[in-house]
DNA sequence: GATGTATTTAACCTGTGGGTTAAGTACGGT
DNA sequence: ACCGTACTTAACCCACAGGTTAAATACATC
């Protein structure tokens, strides 16, 4: 899983047309045309949403006769929820108050370095995350 | 939790630079020259980047003298987690299998719909993930 | 082979995202 | 008071995302 990867899905996920449609594909495969049903836009538009989904990888396509069904693939939807479990430990309550602990108690040590020489500052807790 | 601030932060989310701020805010708060310090980017940029990122409610900002230290705020990734663990059962390799077999009974039914009357599919599994 | 349906492609418009440089603001130290 | 440091704002550029309409493609049916 590059960066890359992690990136288009984010940038692919960020539009709520491409996350209703993927919504709308966990109760099965589905046309175009049913899929572009629920919105007021275009078919050429909802083509273009597809397409995006498709080379993120988050749903594949069939081809039987002159329909493409499609079909959702939520692989990178497991590297999407396991880049964000890396900060569960930041969004949980209890940690929240260590934060605060351990913020005070760098604060009596040297901040942010004045002029050049400012030392690199060492993690506190645990491995750094993925980016 | 509406869908607009979900898009807000998997727009925020789906830039590396961006990314690797928040990774490295895990460590403590930061200054932006220290944030800025990795990258070979103008300081403007990263000054763009931390709007965003505050915007979105990833990072709190302070204000010690002339400085405007950073601090991780964890919070919209909880929901990106819980978004994306709607999901969990169509990555499970276990459900790969099951999905085939449903989709091929369904085959057996009618499909698409010819002309205007196609009949609106019904969920197959559990509830409707929220968009 | 003409017609209708499903979908994509092409050409285009507009807004915005991410970068730049240059100037402005805010603060501390001497 | 002046200088250096930290950071933001402003003005600008360019690429691309997301939408449009109109035309092209593919297939099924009559």
């Amino acid at each position: 899983m590059t960066s890359d990867q992690l990136s288009s899905t984010f940038a692919a996920l960020a539009d709520p047309t491409r996350r209703a449609i993927l919504a709308r594909l966990t109760s099965g495969e589905a046309s175009v045309t049913q899929l572009a049903e629920p919105f007021e836009m275009s078919m050429p538009a909802i083509s273009k949403h597809l397409k995006v989904l498709e080379r993120t990888g988050l749903i594949a396509r069939g081809h039987e006769a002159q329909w493409r069904p499609c079909r959702l693939k939520a692989g990178p939807l497991k590297d999407v929820a396991d880049w964000a479990a890396q900060y569960r430990r930041f969004w949980a309550e209890s940690f929240e108050r260590l934060d605060d602990y351990l913020r005070d108690v760098q604060k009596k040590g040297k901040k942010y370095g004045h002029g050049k020489h400012h030392g690199k500052q060492r993690a506190r807790i645990g491995a750094h995350p993925r980016v």
